[in-house]
DNA sequence: TTAATAATTTAGGCAAATCTAAAAATATGT
DNA sequence: ACATATTTTTAGATTTGCCTAAATTATTAA
């Protein structure tokens, strides 16, 4: 599998999960940043490969082989991010891009002797889920903090929205990752939320309580 | 840069320590496992971007930049291998396979980070100096076991032959950079070498002696 | 000092991954 | 239903890094 396979065999994984019959060129070439008759050559490869059936005009679906790949590229980068964030000292939104190219480097020793060094860690920075040597997903329940409780306590888990701007906001508000908040009060008017963090209190908007991923403690 | 011109920048910066009139097409395209005329249009495609000085017929030389770039990569390749060895448990003959990935991917935060995080090592596993962030290494006086005196105590500090078979040698013996020997015998015979290890003696072969370096603690 | 030999470069091609432009298939609106 | 719009595919180029084969330059040896 050369670099841009990989690229997008994760990419139509992604994909996968919000169009569930089929991804679509378009919808592919613009999560590549890439043209539709770019995309439409890298299915065929990628179909003749077996890493995907293509029916012609109808959308893209990963295979098992495929799907399995495409997993190891993805938790490749997860614990790259983890190593970054906790070892080199990266933030949020600087691992992205470093990981990007990290995940590409095909060394199974690399990989599960640096998920050992890590602790088997099973959440990536931002909250997302690291498949293990097998592929297996631990889940665990997201609350969104928009429909957290008043009263409750939580431990942040991850976000949604991954743009380096809101990264940045919840850096310089000393939320990160294993953050522990309590909701203290919801405002009906503009839905924003008042939480504790430590011993401080913070009120953040309606925009921030949708993108903010906690689990109950 | 791309990745064939870093290999390309390091190659030529590994064959100008040996042949310092300038590097040949024919030296350049052996090392590279390729043939003289890919050689040939890589040293042009180098040589438009200043990193180097072609005169056709000639040979190739580092401009100051192609140093420093290939410097920039070696840096990155040796600090790579010494996490790999410290890190993750990569034994000597397979960090570097490995580290020939890891050291493409150009992040200065990266690298820099890795550095601090490793606590500035100055040598590799292999006992080849790490250049600093600015380029410069560091020498140390290097001594070859086979001319080491009968009752003094040294550190190993490096190789002369990486591969594979002499690095797996040296493993089995519990060899390993930074290793304390004291030379208790030379054989005049055959020019075997007994060494002190820990608790234990050790009895090394000429081809042994002329392989491994060592540093006066 | 030439003729043979070796090294190097040039010329022309190939595969991967991209692009633009045009053609073909599918979807949509009235 | 059928013309228009959208999506997708095809066709043909481009760039990078490599190749083979042929031409050119340098070296060596008789």
């Amino acid at each position: 599998m050369t670099l841009a396979e990989e690229n997008y065999l994760k990419a139509i994984y992604h994909l996968e999960q919000e169009f569930k019959n089929g991804v679509s060129t378009n919808a592919l070439a613009e999560e590549m940043n890439t043209k539709a008759s770019s995309a439409t050559d890298m299915v065929k490869k990628l179909a003749e490969k077996n890493m995907l059936t293509h029916i012609p005009y109808q959308g893209a679906t990963l295979s098992d082989a495929g799907r399995a790949y495409a997993v190891k590229v993805i938790r490749r980068h997860r614990l790259w991010e983890v190593f970054l964030v906790e070892k080199l000292n990266f933030s949020w939104d600087e691992v992205h891009e470093v990981a990007e190219h990290l995940e590409h480097i095909n060394s199974d020793k690399l990989v599960d002797e640096l998920d050992a060094f890590l602790g088997f860690p099973t959440y990536d920075p931002h909250g997302d889920p690291i498949p293990d040597k097998e592929g297996n997903f631990t889940y665990i329940e997201k609350i969104v903090l928009a429909k957290g409780e008043v009263g409750t306590t939580y431990k942040c888990i991850g976000v949604d929205d991954t743009s380096s701007e809101f990264l940045k906001y919840l850096d310089s508000n000393n939320i990160g990752l294993g953050t522990i908040v309590k909701v203290l009060h919801k405002e009906p008017f503009d839905n924003s939320i008042k939480l504790a963090l430590g011993d401080s209190e913070i009120v953040v908007s309606q925009s921030v309580a949708k993108n903010l991923y906690l689990k109950k403690v």
